[in-house]
DNA sequence: GCAGGTAGTCAGATACTCTGACTAATATGT
DNA sequence: ACATATTAGTCAGAGTATCTGACTACCTGC
């Protein structure tokens, strides 16, 4: 039951720590000026890969079904922030790619998550932060599809 | 620039871990024949303490606004397994208490987040997967208002 | 080339979450 | 003791996110 306890606790404490930089992130960037982006948003457009991503694996990345997915990018796209392009690969698929007008929202949003692993590091210093990002890279084969 | 993308990824695999735990216990409560019970709800739940929790710290606990947690509160209060009761230390204040009827969903969910660090722990190691604990257990002040 | 799988969209419904305004009870400072 | 500020929770309403189901277009493998 102790045991019980403690493993929830994980679930607890990773949700949390989740949360914290997403919610630094996300309030840097409202903070900065940009009151029209909303959360949910920023979450898939983090998952952007530099030479843009397929809907389906944003869609896999965030965890949210490919309607979803489509819904948050038709959102972004309307703002101007991603641009969707034919996948020359694939004559089905069409990359979801940022646009420059991103770039600023992606410095500051990365400048943030910086400095809130710093306060991290801070705390509990910088090798064992270090460690856990090691084992949650070494964990991602045994969680993602 | 290579700093700032593994920063934003360890934001992307606490997302990650965290979602998969919570998936797992939700698809284990749900296979049991609890199609009633959404993931919301789950999360709030498994924030309860076992003496009771108030609504404000659910709230706080599962990051959303007291509106949202009482919203939840209801829902699960409706389907009969969570209470409020006056809290006797606080004439304000109620306590969010699980029923009997929630215990073998507790235990279900339990089970089934504890198969899953099994597993993860076979693929990293126990003392690894114990590290990321302590770490973030050591955070949680930090993290945590 | 056909059968089955995959990428994405459309339509509709539901669930979640928030902001703002309010009541009631407690805590605090003088 | 009492005015003031804070805290716990609710009510009402609106907006956002998310899902299921059904569909089209394209690719892949036999």
């Amino acid at each position: 039951m102790t045991d019980l306890r403690q493993e929830t606790e994980l679930g607890v404490l990773l949700f949390i720590a989740s949360r914290e930089l997403e919610r630094r992130a996300y309030d840097a960037v409202a903070a900065a000026g940009y009151a029209n982006i909303t959360l949910a948003q920023v979450r898939l457009a983090s998952r952007i890969g530099p030479d843009g991503t397929r809907l389906v694996d944003l869609a896999a990345q965030a965890r949210v079904t490919k309607q979803t997915a489509s819904f948050l990018v038709e959102q972004l796209a309307r703002a101007g922030y991603v641009e969707r392009i034919p996948d020359p690969a694939d004559g089905r698929a069409r990359l979801v790619r940022l646009t420059a007008r991103a770039a600023p929202v992606v410095r500051i949003a990365d400048a943030e998550v910086g400095r809130a692993l710093a306060d991290w590091g801070a705390h509990v210093g910088a090798d064992r932060l270090a460690q856990v990002l090691a084992t949650l890279r070494d964990l991602r084969p045994v969680i993602d599809p």
